[in-house]
DNA sequence: TTGTACGCGTTATCAC
DNA sequence: GTGATAACGCGTACAA
């Protein structure tokens, strides 16, 4: 049996009030009972139920994260580990615990209902935005915390989001300076606030620096993208450059294309460990640091605080994919 | 403001300890008062606080991963990912939640304490076990519920583990199907379970099947396992297949011999998504699966029920980095 | 500054 | 089969 705060009280000799005033930092308590309390708490190593003072104070300090399944495939990549890694950063520096959890897509607005019905969550950071996404009507008129990662046309929510725009951007100005001048974009999947981002990217870049720059969509599939190489190359491949808006689709672009003898500068997205391993120049999310402030937002609102939305600046990693052809150029 | 059970017995005409009594399942309520109360819960979507609900139960219905963190690196790999995809799947299933949490690993065994004390956990999975892990000792001391990953040669707990032997032996035994004479197999670090464990597979593997095995240990390290193929290259190479104990160094050391010319059948262990791509052929220990198990052994555990420890199968899946030899001999 | 007593929302024990 | 009520462990309004 473990103590609870009345066994500490007794053999403090003060009444209850006083040990939790203690316990939550309370100035109206003088140094010397401070003192004595302080001292009992310490040698029984006393700490208080969990449960009984998120009862009381109607806060649990957890945090959730639901990741929606969608035919199976959930939670495979690094980028739900670093995501959470970051998270974690945050939540185990403030003492905060973090609830994870998976549920069927179809209905998972009921979900979420349920889940703060049950009361163990103090908010959600939601992943995997989509468009007049439902969960965020509905959290909104529950008015229960949330952070979002990403975002999307509609501006009703605090959001954490990676630079998607300046990241393309960057992708295709190292592409230019490699003397690039007519780039291939492979997009995501057209309509997606993720897509609609990076193609702003590219074609400012485009604009901004003179190189002509085709799109088509691979709607971030490895088949979808050798599809449509092949087609190009039935009509003639003439580009210099190619960018990917996935290191998988990068990374099935150079294997295709290698059959064929054609090798030119391919930058990739995401900076998944593949893409260390095989050289592929690439844009990292700084997924990491998203997570971390994402729940840092996230705790603020929850505690009252001022939030603002925030985005998370990428960076270009030169690997050998590209700068293997610079030498071509600059040496 | 959400409903209280109150007002459900107050809405349904009945009391508080009837609705209760509804709620979880009693046989001791009849047809017709039980239906009326459904009525109630329905049309207003109740659901009880899981929090009070909690403290009178004396379990959450919530379960803990803490991941310790040394030198930074944690939560990086897809290990992590698939674990917790088949921890969920279980408790997804079971309606019961997943605390996952990081700590550094220097004052774990603190840590758990602290997080027993504050009563939000009902049982633990621990991972990465090591040799006279302390956590061990603690819990046990504590009686409190643990289900381990892997295991050692005490036995004083209820564990889930890989079967490295028969996946190290089934490695050997492909080796050995393709004509391979000489065997080098490049071990992880000497003296953990997992190595140990490995490593008698092979030799097992190696009597029954009349193959040669020379043992060298790499560590799980790319770096020493370069290091180790540089200084037998200059005793010169003569082994005619390679087993390494994970899929890092493996793909090190083709990436290595293939600067001098040497391609000879080569296999790695974990299926990490790199193998995939790059055609390694790699022992998949089914880490889904483990973590499916251990969740529902701590579950059974913790409600009581008698629990025995279990080893999953490991599959081989051939890959070119091994079929390409395979050619060779058999067309 | 400190103590008493109630309430948080549920379950379990006891009467009826 | 059903209802009243104590209890879970804590925080806090109020009284002193």
């Amino acid at each position: 049996m473990s103590l609870k705060i009345k066994d500490i009280a007794e053999k403090a000799n003060v009444s209850v009030a006083t040990v939790s005033r203690v316990l939550n930092g309370s100035d109206k308590v003088s140094q010397e009972t401070r003192e004595k309390v302080m001292e009992v708490i310490e040698k029984y190593n006393y700490q208080p139920d969990k449960i009984a003072t998120s009862l009381r104070r109607k806060k649990t300090g957890i945090y959730g994260i639901i990741f929606s399944v969608k035919g199976g495939k959930v939670l495979e990549d690094t980028y739900s580990t670093k995501f959470l890694k970051g998270v974690l950063n945050y939540l185990s520096k403030k003492g905060l615990k973090l609830i994870v959890d998976i549920h069927e897509s179809s209905d998972i607005v009921e979900y979420y209902d349920s889940v703060i019905q049950s009361k163990i969550i103090d908010g959600f950071i939601l992943l995997d935005l989509r468009k007049n996404d439902e969960r965020i009507k509905f959290l909104n008129q529950k008015k229960f915390p949330f952070v979002v990662i990403g975002r999307n046309d509609e501006n009703d929510f605090v959001y954490v989001d990676s630079d998607n725009v300046s990241g393309a951007y960057m992708a295709i100005k190292h592409l230019e300076e490699l003397r690039c001048k007519r780039v291939l974009y492979i997009s995501g999947n057209e309509g997606i606030p993720v897509s609609e981002q990076r193609l702003r990217g590219v074609e400012s870049a485009s604009n901004d620096l003179n190189v002509s720059v085709d799109v088509v969509y691979g709607d971030f599939d490895e088949e979808k993208t050798v599809e449509i190489l092949k087609s190009i190359l039935k009509k003639g491949f003439d580009y210099d450059g190619i960018f990917c808006a996935s290191d998988t689709m990068a990374y099935a672009a150079i294997k295709f294309l290698k059959r064929f003898g054609i090798e030119v500068p391919i930058i990739g997205y995401d900076n998944i460990p593949l893409s260390e391993v095989v050289g592929l120049t690439t844009v990292d999310q700084n997924i990491i640091k998203i997570g971390y402030s994402a729940a840092q937002a996230l705790d603020k609102m929850v505690n009252g605080e001022e939030v603002v939305s925030l985005v998370v600046p990428s960076k270009l990693v030169k690997r050998q994919s590209t700068l293997n052809f610079s030498k071509r150029y600059f040496k």
